[in-house]
DNA sequence: AAGTATTTCAACCGCAAACCA
DNA sequence: TTGGTTTGCGGTTGAAATACT
């Protein structure tokens, strides 16, 4: 006997999402957005509850979600950045743009982990080991300044300033990062000071995230039909970010 | 070829934070 | 300030795919 459910189940769906209900959810997000995520399946008209059509929204139909295998890069700056942020998924996918929490944790489980701990197991003779292990501030600058790049190529639409002047690229932030960030990180004395030190940094985040937030849902309303016409299209998602619009 | 074990990853769950009246 | 509601997060599950015997 289970605890009860948290929403109202009767009559919800559950399992893996058929085309048809995809194609419905993005519809509805076309036309409504999602500013109210319990209220979006009654009016949408699917049978699933609103906790599902955000999952499913958030780390597969998004436009801007990336596929494919991790790349080694990707994988690196996720070793490095969960040895300092632990299992804070969301705050390492913000690092990764395009790949989801959800993705990120799998990935760690699946891959990352089991490489750890097999490394270890060997004394650490891989150059990846050594840096999990005792990872200097050269190594983990030059895994940021390899992440930024790879960003840059991912996501114009963050890293162009001319579209959103108040949104600090990924570049400025990395630069932030490389400056001050490790070496913080390293020079600070207690756990205290290392969590406070970091929720300062996620903090200057959060504000330009909501700024690209905003940016965002400005998008929504004012550009739907790109982001539809992408969806409906056979264009893929690196086709889209190369249109000179972008 | 068939059966079994292992791996992968999409989706679910419960909790805590954020929001709002 | 408070209490109800909604959202977001991290842990976990389980079906499907793949590898192994």
């Amino acid at each position: 006997m289970g605890r009860a459910p948290c929403c109202e189940k009767m009559g919800v769906k559950r399992g893996p999402w058929t085309p048809e209900e995809d194609q419905i959810l993005i519809n509805y997000i076309h036309l409504y957005g999602h500013s109210n995520w319990r209220a979006l399946p009654k009016h949408a008209g699917l049978l699933r509850c609103g906790k599902s059509c955000r999952l499913r929204w958030i780390n597969y139909l998004r436009p801007d979600i990336k596929r494919g295998n991790f790349t080694s890069q990707e994988e690196q700056t996720i070793i490095n950045l969960h040895e300092v942020l632990g299992n804070r998924w969301s705050a390492i996918a913000a690092k990764l743009p395009g790949r989801t929490d959800n993705e990120i944790k799998n990935v760690w489980h699946t891959h990352l982990k089991k490489r750890l701990i097999k490394n270890k197991n060997n004394g650490g003779v891989t150059k990846e080991i050594n840096r999990t292990n005792e990872t200097t501030r050269e190594d983990k600058e030059s895994v940021i300044i390899e992440t930024t790049s790879t960003q840059q190529l991912t996501t114009p639409e963050i890293s162009n300033n001319n579209k959103a002047d108040d949104l600090m690229s990924y570049k400025d932030i990395s630069a932030l990062v490389d400056e001050s960030f490790w070496t913080d990180v390293v020079s600070v004395g207690n756990k205290n000071d290392i969590e406070k030190m970091i929720e300062d940094w996620e903090g200057m985040l959060d504000r330009n995230s909501k700024i690209y937030s905003y940016n965002n849902s400005k998008l929504y309303n004012d550009d739907m039909e790109s982001w539809f016409e992408l969806f409906t299209s056979n264009r893929g998602v690196e086709e889209f970010y190369d249109t000179p619009e972008f």
